[in-house]
DNA sequence: GATTTTTTCGAGTAATATTATAGATTATAT
DNA sequence: ATATAATCTATAATATTACTCGAAAAAATC
């Protein structure tokens, strides 16, 4: 499952990729926007910060806004950013792999092998799809 | 994430596998020979029995056997039962749909639009593999 | 028919992760 | 100086996962 931090994390950016050459938008705006409750949604931004996706701003004026393109912001990092891995088993992880608790003899484990394929196909989809996209077929879908 | 639940369900799906032709399997001589607690894979024996997977007999030189054939029993249709949908979001699920919490406009969602994308590929792997295809996969794996 | 073996059933609990909140601090603009 | 808005640290509330307990029911064997 798709944990509630990463579905808020991609709706406020792509809020902010909808906003680009505007000034910051403020946590609180976003929040009001998204219905996303703003303490939450304050240690998410702070997240995507710094990992250098966000640019922020301190003060009156201040807020949050794009560090990059949001055609080159993709789902895979955000996810894993906010959830960790995207594989299923933590052996199958390219970025957070770590043995499984159960498991006795990865190089032969038969489940793993499966597993490997399904993040694959996940890691495809999540790795060609950026804020860009999601802000285009959102639009694709209201014209429909 | 993959529970243990369905890791210990496709695990003791698998030692069935290859007692084909034997007498049933004990809870505990399957619990022993995966590491499972045994009162919990005797709940997961359980739901995968009422789901008609596994046959079982009470009493001495009882216990349980696959009611199907290796080949017909799918990953889908086992993580259905122990982890319920596929799908990482609610609204892109088959067999489980709902409406997400955070949802307004479930139609024009760009979220959800790419997450049946996702749903599809995992689906499409794990539909398409078995308990048997589990079980050759460990013996190719064994003899590289 | 008593005893042993083994599944079945219903409930309960412990551990962990997720979601959310609170309050004080720091930086910036006016 | 004052108001605004992000940052930081901690903690509370809730949900999910992973298990555990004890007793009942069914079947085989002596």
């Amino acid at each position: 499952m798709l944990s509630k931090k990463t579905k808020y994390a991609i709706k406020a950016l792509v809020v902010l990729g909808k906003n680009m050459d505007q000034p910051p938008m403020q946590i609180s705006r976003i929040a009001e926007l998204e219905r996303i409750p703003k303490k939450f949604l304050e240690q998410i931004l702070l997240d995507l910060r710094n990992a250098g996706f966000l640019y922020s701003k301190k003060g009156a004026g201040g807020g949050y806004s794009l560090n990059r393109d949001p055609k080159e912001i993709f789902l895979v990092s955000i996810m894993r950013i906010t959830d960790g891995p995207i594989a299923m088993v933590p052996c199958a992880s390219l970025n957070f792999y770590h043995k499984c608790d159960e498991c006795h003899q990865e190089s032969t484990c038969g489940i793993r092998d499966v597993f490997v394929d399904v993040r694959d196909a996940t890691l495809k989809i999540l790795s060609e799809t950026s804020i860009a996209d999601i802000i285009k077929r959102e639009s694709t879908l209201i014209s429909v």
